[in-house]
DNA sequence: AGCAATTAAATTGTGCGCAATCTATATAAG
DNA sequence: CTTATATAGATTGCGCACAATTTAATTGCT
């Protein structure tokens, strides 16, 4: 019953053009952030959404699948393949809950607690590269956790 | 020789928490839309890519993978399989440019300009789910286009 | 205790993204 | 004309994302 009332600035018409495109520039530019991330991370062996899994796991050790998907936003389809290369990598053990045998513990070998002090020159190598100034990251994040927040909760209501 | 002279807001330490992670809500934003054009895509059997490429070519017809990828910011690797899909799916041909054997010619068919018509309502759509104002959508698409070009090109000095 | 419903994670299959490499055509230089 | 170089696209291989399904453990209900 909740039909969109919104009104349009476009018509059907032009709405239709690349250049229109809301979404399109955001899409650009997260693959292009991952790309630049690449050659920054490649010393530490990680991949972008390796590394974010680093940075929760050297937040919080001993977290389980289901944590990590609900910071990042991603299922264990996503999860369990990439934990695995991470274990295989000797970063992290993939252990079982002794309370409940369902749940995955996931903890910080010494080696991937190690390599947090090799990954705390990316952060600031990165901003390097985008160099937005402070203003502008705040109103990136803030726009980009609006869109998150409205697209996340289908249901509920406006 | 050009080292990076921002000074940084953060310290190191800091710089590792997720939740100070610039790029990170981009990363999720972007799939998050992605996620959301799909049940909107379903009806016309693409994905969101692929409805990239039809925007394109209901724009200007006959464009070669090069255009397709420079306007898209990708490459073959990406664009060969998918093109080869849309062809499967009648969309669209891949013919050869008569004039340079190299060149791929992808021509939409009956089919594939029909589809436009359907496609019509999606953009409407996508604008009810994530209801950014104007201003707030031209903010986002200014950052996003500012991080591309400072990121897209590596070569040209600050 | 016994059984249905729930939950956590794994699995399967499709489609990107992209680095690296390869093939084929076209152009340039000698 | 011939060899070198450049260009357009295809191929290969890996790692996400995610829908859909499956497996196994736990909880709730009677």
């Amino acid at each position: 019953m909740s039909s969109c009332t919104n009104k349009p600035t476009l018509d059907a018409e032009e709405a239709l053009l690349l250049k229109n495109q809301i979404c399109f520039p955001l899409y650009s530019a997260a693959n292009a952030v991952i790309r630049a991330y690449r050659p920054l991370l490649e010393a530490l062996e990680l991949t972008y959404l390796q590394y974010l899994v680093m940075l929760l796991l050297w937040e919080k050790d001993g977290v389980s699948v289901k944590d990590l998907g609900q910071q990042l936003h991603l299922d264990s389809g996503t999860l369990t393949p990439l934990l695995k290369r991470l274990e295989a990598k000797q970063y992290l053990t993939r252990g079982r809950s002794e309370t409940d045998e369902r749940i995955r513990v996931l903890n910080l070998t010494t080696e991937g607690k190690k390599l947090r002090e090799r990954a705390l020159t990316v952060p600031g190598a990165m901003a390097c590269k985008v160099t937005l100034d402070t203003n502008e990251l705040i109103q990136l994040r803030n726009l980009c956790e609006k869109i998150i927040d409205r697209l996340e909760g289908d249901d509920h209501p406006g």
